[in-house]
DNA sequence: CTGAAAGCGCTTACAG
DNA sequence: CTGAAAGCGCTTACAG
């Protein structure tokens, strides 16, 4: 029928060249040899075959056989190679910890991919080779490319708005909402938002729930008064410092869009006699396990990446159990990490939603 | 022969219970409905019948039917669940651009556990289930359970010693020893280590390079200015500062175990003239995002977890290939981030080893 | 101590 | 449009 389709040598191949069966064969390379009482010589002869023939077990082949009880799901999660930093792992975390709550198993593969290649993955997302995909940190150039395509495994994506897929994002509006209302306070009188020139669609929604909430609140903001930087330096961080206190009335709050802007901020309003929080509060995007240990310790907004995983694995299961047809789109809302940079300190110390 | 061993319903329930074939369940399920033009009724029912009968394909057996040309090695990461911060995305990635130098197709499965729970997961290591394991995070506990097994597959413990398994870890001997080589100056008098009461065996070590390499230098050092904390908080790090600052004479080299205490220390210096680094250098174990952005610039040092994770491919690869039967033991040089605050700043602006 | 054979759950050419 | 059958590469009872 069809003809032998991988390259190298397997089982069959030894078992004749050593000249025993199959099942010896199987019974040394799986290293019960000795309980089965294969003969020394035999088993050695087992193994030099094998190394010569560099054989390669299909760790497939064996999973199917010896098959357990419960079929595993086999999540694949692709992350961009130049992304791969703490998120990731609290993701993976969250992806765990909710698949032990839901009493399944879930075998998490993880695959990076460098940004406009992810279709070089494009035959592990097509071929029925996973029960379902978690994409995240896409580009438009990649999404295009996986829209065009053609899927019958649920595929999530993560911060990304589609209406092929699956999504789970963060609502970067209300955060951006919240913050202030962390932030807010009788004396308060103005707020301005430090962010980039560059900035992403989450940013720009970020900034403008933080500038609706200010108002709401009467606490003045003005187009005028946000600074947006080319890149994140220290040297940026205390120019736009200077920049927005040149412009505004303290008491004031502060919403930045890069936590490694923090070094050059808080510097500036040291050396200028400026306070956190009493004269300014500030609250950073993107929480760094530093911020904590600094003086005032920094409060934080960030992407809830447990939260989401727990989603994302939900999604899938749903979809591979009952066929949903439509796209799933669910927003979270963020982590904060409230600490006296932005004012009051809840009362449990440091509050995290 | 043997009796059914999964639970759940199979393809082949599917095909009895609509009353098709095998084959026309296969493809209706595998998305080829349309092209092999099987009747929207049939397809339909047969949709129908994997929901109720809740079926959830065997992914294995999928793969081991579309066999590639390529039988992949898969290869597991046993990461603890309280420690997936950026180091694991590092390792990650490490992982990807070794196997893709390697030009081998590598599964990277990530297997989170809980400290002293390993072996929940320990006939994923025993069951040849998979090509190879790292292990990082490794207890003694756990260490001692994993050694009284008995594996075929390769095991490579990240950051512990073993007289059993492969190990691949950092040399924090030397890299005490190179971070004062780094910091070390004509000027320079003294020289302190700020560490923790409850020190690995890693951080022993490193403290007694980084002493020894200071003697060789005629830099002044003594047990008794080295500061040793609970824990990281800003107040720890504000009070080792204070402490070795009142013992020692400047101009000094300080190692520090932890960047955590770096907001501490710093505003100690700052608000009592100590300038770095003229006054003080200093290095800080353990790289975050943010401290190249403080002023001045903060130095670290770093476990080099992608150099380790092309390493521990390797001895993976090696292992599966030839039958090495001895443990491989490697030592790395860890990741250098020289800035400012250590002294001289290298020519590239930012050195990496 | 070793071999012949069944079968894990799927997909795919092929025949009709 | 659908079915019968082969076979992916392994492991494992069972017989000898």
């Amino acid at each position: 029928m069809e003809t032998k389709k991988t390259a190298g040598a397997q089982i069959k191949e030894i078992a004749e060249k050593v000249g025993v069966s199959q099942s010896t064969v199987s019974v040394v390379l799986g290293g019960r040899g000795d309980r089965i009482r294969i003969s020394k010589e035999t088993q050695k002869k087992v193994w030099d075959a094998a190394r010569e023939l560099n054989y390669r077990p299909n760790i497939y082949a064996r999973r199917l056989r010896q098959a357990e009880e419960e079929v595993p799901y086999v999540l694949a999660i692709f992350w961009r190679t130049d992304n791969l930093n703490s998120r990731v792992g609290r993701f993976i975390r969250g992806v765990y910890e909710a698949s032990e709550k839901r009493e399944c198993r879930v075998e998490v593969m993880i695959q990076p991919y460098r940004p406009g290649e992810l279709m070089r993955h494009g035959e592990m997302l097509s071929g029925n080779r996973i029960s379902g995909a978690v994409i995240s940190g896409l580009s438009s150039e990649d999404q295009e490319a996986l829209e065009a395509g053609d899927y019958t495994i649920p595929i999530i994506l993560i911060g990304r708005e589609s209406t092929k897929f699956h999504c789970v994002m963060m609502d970067s509006y209300r955060s951006g909402e919240q913050c202030i209302a962390y932030m807010a306070a009788p004396g308060i009188k103005t707020a301005a938002f430090i962010g980039f020139d560059n900035n992403s669609r989450a940013e720009r929604k970020m900034e403008a729930g933080f500038m609706v909430g200010c108002r709401s609140r009467n606490i003045r903001v003005k187009e005028d008064w946000n600074v947006y930087l080319g890149c994140s330096s220290y040297e940026n961080g205390y120019g736009a410092a200077r920049e927005v206190l040149s412009k505004i009335e303290l008491p004031s709050a502060w919403l930045v869009a890069d936590s490694r802007l923090a070094g050059g901020i808080m510097d500036y309003c040291q050396d200028n006699g400026i306070r956190v929080p009493e004269d300014v509060r500030i609250i950073f995007f993107e929480e760094s396990g530093i911020l904590k240990y600094n003086r005032p310790p920094l409060s934080s907004v960030d992407v809830p990446s447990m939260e989401m995983a727990e989603t994302a694995l939900d999604i899938m299961l749903l979809a591979c159990n009952s066929q949903i047809d439509i796209p799933i789109r669910r927003e979270h809302l963020p982590l904060y990490c409230i600490r006296e940079s932005s004012g009051g300190l809840p009362q449990d110390g440091e509050g995290k939603r």
